[in-house]
DNA sequence: CTGTTAGCGCATTCAG
DNA sequence: CTGAATGCGCTAACAG
């Protein structure tokens, strides 16, 4: 037992008493050998437990059962949940992920998608920074390989997979005025490298239907950050209370400037999530958030990029408002 | 541009003028080959961009530049910082990390093993369900591949590599004690297979030396479980009101019984966790629980994997109390 | 110091 | 239907 070097299709061919390339064919079952050599060569090949060496075929089929994922936060958990519906996937269809985080840096993004590309899979779903530099290298240097982007907004060139961007602010919106918000500080990353400007126009779009004014607060998503940006606005007796926010990571960062500033969340301060992860309705107080089925997210990606349709298609997963008690009631 | 075929060694050998192998020893730089070619070499590289064939790479040498980690609930974000601390040293050292999931389930788990031993990494971290045969397996039929165990009991025979067990259980009885805690029900996986027994055992230790009998609550450690076994004791009236959990995750799942109960935690019922999850420091009330660098863990076994020891090591972070306010002061 | 030869394990030509 | 030959890209052994 425990064999110094591994079975391979040779000894299998040999116990079979067939050459190499009949095991070769007898196993991946093309059907162009006969019936009695196949059950040979597949009992020799169970009997010796027999398992295909992934890099020779890589090499040999110059391709690999593997894809990437590329988070901007892998401190989000939400990734966790794509991850999880890649995952699901992947490894029902004999291949596995790779994780690769760029840390909201897109030369790291870069470096990323590169290493990548070099051959460790293919295919890739990429949430970027911002940006389509990414991207764009790998359509241009590996334009065989699929790709789709994640949680970004849709684009005619790439399939992208993730909420509907324009409802979930819409509705996001809607709940806020209707609560009797008028001003409705809308958090994103700074326009030059937003990932999803069709949130930010979605929140212009009705705002301006409601005839608020637009507040649009730009900031860097890292959890510090925003935390900062509340605190300042939660210091200034004329700033904003009322958070419209891209996810319920940057979310809970607002839960953490009202804590620290000793101010109510729900009361003095408002705050409504994106991505309603599983702690979210546990807070104090629970977090109005708009909901989807985040792993579904990762199930279509990976889908998408193990059978890739003949164009590019915009996946939009269904959100929901899940309405719970961050959000202050300012009406009398 | 965008060349249907990559550049390969040959490319860049001719280019340079010399042979592949010249080429090869003179990128890898074993430092048997005459200055001047190595830079001619170098630069003929850089200028066409090449990127060295992992597949090949792998079928040469035997070996892959990757790591696997199989997690056992891919839901528990803990393991997101386990990845994160994995994959920033992978990164950093021209390695990857392929992740998997067992999802709590042994025979997932075994296979998951086996997939990751057909060669797509050359070293496993694994959060082992419980039970050893999927560690043993690896053991015994990858002897040479490093292997390290996450967050499970110490062991002599395989590197291990997670928080203080002992440490953290005696930390978390004596404050609850110090509470007046009389009844302090310990949740955790049946003994069949559960991966910490330190954990038990630790537990068992301090309550008696604290002369309180000991109440172990085995339960699967699935979120919608642990949700229902704490149900089920808040429905009793003689029943369990002190909860001892494994992770913030299944903590988390006692608030969501209590407020499905209509009971308060930190007052009805009192419950400590274990991990400090971002967000545990946000919930109501504030968890108390046991804090330690959750990315180190990853980082550590990481690195145990790219550089194995010469002998198994038991690799403990260290871990400390983080009182909140989930915990009832229940003494006069 | 350099080039030649060889082979990792597999799948796809080709002949028979 | 079968076997023999070829090469994927790379590196480890040699020989020059």
């Amino acid at each position: 037992m425990a064999p110094k070097s591994r079975t391979t299709l040779r000894d299998v061919a040999q116990a079979a008493g067939v050459s190499v390339p009949q095991a070769s064919l007898a196993l991946n079952g093309q059907g162009r050998v006969a019936a009695g050599t196949v059950r040979r060569v597949r009992d020799a090949a169970d009997r010796l437990g027999y398992r295909p060496n992934p890099a020779a075929r890589a090499l040999r089929l110059g391709r690999v059962d593997a894809v990437g994922l590329i988070t901007r936060n892998l401190s989000n958990s939400y990734f966790l949940d794509v991850l999880r519906g890649m995952e699901a996937v992947t490894s029902s269809r004999g291949s596995h992920v790779v994780v690769m985080d760029s840390g909201y840096d897109s030369a790291t993004e870069l470096a990323a998608v590169r290493r990548m590309a070099d051959g460790q899979v293919s295919a890739l779903a990429i949430a970027p920074v911002g940006g389509t530099e990414a991207v764009d290298w790998w359509r241009a240097n590996r334009p065989e390989l699929p790709i789709v982007q994640i949680n970004t907004s849709p684009s005619p060139v790439v399939t992208t997979v993730g909420p509907d961007n324009t409802r979930a602010v819409t509705l996001a919106v809607d709940h806020l005025a209707g609560l009797g918000h008028q001003r409705i500080g809308f958090v994103c990353a700074p326009a030059a490298d937003a990932a999803d400007p069709d949130r930010t126009q979605a929140y212009l779009v009705r705002a301006g239907e409601l005839g608020l004014s637009p507040e649009i607060l730009p900031c860097r998503l890292r959890f510090d950050d925003v935390r900062d940006l509340v605190a300042d606005q939660l210091a200034d007796p004329g700033g904003m209370r009322t958070f419209l926010m891209n996810s319920d990571y940057t979310a809970s960062a607002v839960y953490r400037a009202a804590r620290d500033a000793g101010v109510e969340v729900g009361r003095d301060v408002s705050v409504l999530g994106h991505d309603d992860l599983p702690t979210s309705g546990l807070l104090a107080p629970a977090m109005t958030t708009v909901a989807f089925d985040r792993r579904l997210v990762g199930q279509i990606a990976a889908t998408e990029l193990l059978e890739p349709g003949p164009a590019p298609r915009t996946a939009m997963v269904p959100v929901h408002l899940m309405v719970r008690d961050s959000v202050a009631d300012l009406r009398r």
